[in-house]
DNA sequence: CTGAAAGCGCTTACAG
DNA sequence: CTGAAAGCGCTTACAG
């Protein structure tokens, strides 16, 4: 009873590795197409036999090969998406988006979170040889993994070095200068941006919002912070309003960040925009539903996922090109003035 | 110039498909396994004919299938989750709780969303096509689905119905009975249960806390909600407030909607927890960044990915029954009490 | 350094 | 109603 057909019914932990539709035609007594008929739910077959297929397939713990019948069927289009921390609301918002769009166009999503994976390097590859495209936030380690990718064409998002291929940019421009002139405008004169901590540093973000001041003749402390989590800004916030003077305005990096000033604030006894003013960056819905609602600089997710997944399409149907200004894209930031500034 | 290796050079938006491994290998004028060589950057090509091969790809914008290349090298194990909706941060969080348990244990986590996706039918079908076994929240439509997924392994999480197949269930149990008595302590004699409608309304959540009050004498108004949002939470909130006798204590179906409902306490200008006391489900880290700090029945989600991916590889190994006691694990809420409550 | 042969697991015509 | 043959696109030995 050696070989594959020589399986016994039941053995399904077998070490030899799991049953194939050779096993399970075997252990019926029949063909492997009446194997596929069975287990496909096809016609032009006996109930008969069909029950008798199904029970050896439980048996054996069959499963058909994803790859043997991908080959045959085609399959469907895939979608990596690798985002930075799941944790952080925006990437479930963006990640909702882009699942959006994805279904729109008939394709599947693969989410990868490179904050939570072990093996960052692993996951990337893995990712690449399951999906068709991989669109997402690479940071700075992003041509070290676009190669790691190898053929699959790739869309960067927000990227923050030099480009390597097709690209969806973030633009802050007009709302951060916009801001800027309406904190002005409200009395700021001590302005302090809570700078996530990266490997560059200052953020572009970051150098974006202090030359923006610049240019209108106001320094800006930057105030890195190790994680960019509420926690964290909170606790850096804690020290800034001991400083003196005391900082009336911070712009943090992002909004989960601001939500942790805000509640140092609160905690602190100080009014919020009274005393300080606090700016977040992503729009999420959640800073509406604080108090004071956050004033922020929206990102239009939807837009941004509608943009990746474009490029992504075309680069793969080989329309797009894979790199140069035809595989770049600019969304843009938007002021959103609510109560915290 | 007929036929799959008539295909000429730079013709990437072929009509008849993609070009497979056979195109470039006449391309560039070598054989197959030339090519594979090249692709994959093995030993044993000369530099010439690498450079030579790579251009051709490039040209015909070749990608080896997943499909061809699985079937000779097996593939990553592959897990489905399926979430009901990334928007609420629950989801998020459990999600990335099962990233990390799969990255662990060398899965890679396919994610998908009933509420956003437009076709769910279609997407769960895809899911068990692309995967080795399923996860996740399938609500009222868990039979339909699980008959869909055929014959992939499926875990339900925290099932409503009677369950198919192998589930991890969400017990409130306990710690709903210390939250009860804890309420009435504290003086709370008019309780409302702000509960998601559904299928069956109402939930078994707020079944569950019904009865907990009921055993110690005292009615609970159950408010259904269209959607379990803050948004539709705080309007609900709104409306309960002018009631008379006002509702002295509400107890939300999860944490997103008890969020809601102190926003509405806030605008209205009703304490928290003086006058009104709040509680959520779920236990989000949120929580705790707000103000008043929100009390709730946390849920251990690291455990709950932990016994799903337990109850996963099992199955996929043949080793866990699909079915039955052998196949359901119990994770218990546990009562966190912060500021609200 | 390069290529001819075999085979991974499945489905789709085609014959009986 | 059932089975023998061919082929999907790739990689892994094996020969030269």
């Amino acid at each position: 009873m050696a070989g594959p057909a020589g399986l016994t019914p039941g053995d399904a932990g077998d070490p030899a590795g799991r049953a194939t539709i050779l096993d399970v035609a075997a252990a019926a007594g029949v063909s492997r197409q009446t194997v596929t008929r069975a287990m496909n739910g096809m016609e032009g077959i006996s109930a008969a036999t069909k029950k008798r297929v199904l029970a050896a397939a439980e048996a054996l713990a069959y499963r058909p090969s994803r790859f043997g019948r991908g080959l045959v069927l085609g399959g469907e289009q895939q979608l990596g998406l690798i985002v930075d921390d799941l944790r952080n609301p925006y990437s479930p918002a963006l990640a909702a988006a882009v699942v959006r769009a994805a279904a729109g166009r008939g394709w599947n999503v693969m989410l990868a979170d490179i904050a939570l994976t072990g093996d960052a390097d692993r996951m990337v590859e893995a990712l690449g040889v399951q999906t068709d495209a991989v669109v997402g936030y690479f940071g700075k380690r992003a041509p070290e993994w676009i190669a790691l990718l190898g053929s699959v064409p790739v869309v960067e998002l927000d990227p923050s070095g030099p480009v390597t291929g097709a690209a969806v940019h973030l633009d802050p421009g007009d709302a951060v200068e916009r801001l800027v002139e309406h904190l002005l405008a409200a009395g700021v004169r001590h302005p302090v941006v809570l700078d996530a901590a990266g490997p560059d540093l200052p953020s572009r973000r970051a150098t974006r919002m202090r030359a923006a001041f610049a240019d209108r003749g106001l320094h800006v402390a930057v105030e890195p912070v190790a994680e960019p989590t509420a926690e964290r800004a909170a606790a850096a916030t804690e020290r800034l309003l001991r400083q003196d003077p005391r900082p009336d305005a911070v712009l943090a990096f992002n909004d989960v960040m601001a939500l942790g000033v805000l509640a140092a604030c609160r905690r602190a006894g100080v009014d919020v925009p009274g005393e300080v003013r606090v700016v977040g960056v992503d729009g999420l819905p959640l800073g509406a539903l604080v108090a004071p609602a956050l004033t922020t600089l929206e990102v239009d997710v939807d837009e941004v996922a509608r943009q990746a997944l474009d490029l992504a399409v075309g680069m793969v149907a080989g329309r797009t090109p894979r790199s140069g200004a035809d595989a770049e894209r600019t969304v843009r930031h938007r002021l959103l003035l609510r109560e915290s500034a």
